[in-house]
DNA sequence: CTAAACCCTGTAGTCGACTACAGAGTCAAG
DNA sequence: CTTGACTCTGTAGTCGACTACAGGGTTTAG
């Protein structure tokens, strides 16, 4: 299991080599070395700062804030504050797009409820009339 | 109260022009004729047209669902049902979102609860662990 | 009558996370 | 030794909802 070229690298990550390369282009990996001939050789332990961003991306973090994130994985001397800091910022961003999730399913819910289907046209459609601004 | 020019209308529903000339690119709104010169002259019921755009979009419908709402509002034969379905689907949509969104605030609920913050290193922070794979 | 303010079309840029080439060079199997 | 699979760089396209020009023509206030 020696250097890997990208495309193998690609493989056992299950990801494309185009996005190897633009997650190169955002700094988020580089190749340890390139042959004579320029092609990007990686040691095998760059899949696991790939599961890494692959875990932190399910945990709703954009690249950019990976690439944070990694720089602070690396630095054994940078304060655990940082990376809870972080953390909690995304929670906050995420709770107030709940919120705001909620507050259209609640009502789309209430509307949905009093519209009477195919038993109407559209004209008594109460969705179509809200929409419309006929209350309030 | 005549013909509205496109920066009149602009001014009134608290758009851009722009934003009404893309609105019209998608055949969202469309003025009622042009003048000589090939100004775009807007009727102003227009503006309840556009706000029923906003009320929708902030109901969390795109342009084109948008489009599709406002082709059965203006068809009187159509049925209340297919208001109702799209409705549905919106709802269902949104439902969709918010799990995944409590599912990543639970997940880092937990892993922000671990983290002794600035008393730490980053080597000891359990949300990098976590990042990481060191668990499961 | 002139200058500012408006309008037109058409094109391109923004954000984020990719995806898809084109055109060229390189490597490995038979 | 050839052919196919691989790799390189660089550029452009995708989605959605705008936003921002450039380079013209038109209208209106003073």
């Amino acid at each position: 299991m020696n250097p890997l070229t990208i495309g193998k690298l690609a493989k056992q990550a299950d990801l494309s080599v185009e996005t190897l390369r633009y997650y190169e282009r955002l700094g988020l990996i580089a190749p340890q070395q390139r042959s004579e001939a320029g092609y990007r050789l990686y040691r095998p332990d760059v899949i696991r700062r790939l599961r890494f961003i692959r875990r932190a991306q399910a945990l709703g973090f954009s690249l950019e804030e990976i690439a944070e994130l990694l720089a602070l994985s690396g630095n054994p001397a940078a304060s655990a504050g940082e990376v809870k800091a972080l953390t909690q910022a995304k929670i906050a961003d995420i709770e107030r797009r709940i919120r705001d999730l909620e507050r259209m399913r609640q009502a789309l819910d209430g509307l949905a409820e009093q519209c009477p289907g195919h038993r109407a046209t559209t004209v008594d459609c109460p969705i179509l009339g809200a929409l419309n601004g006929e209350d309030q």
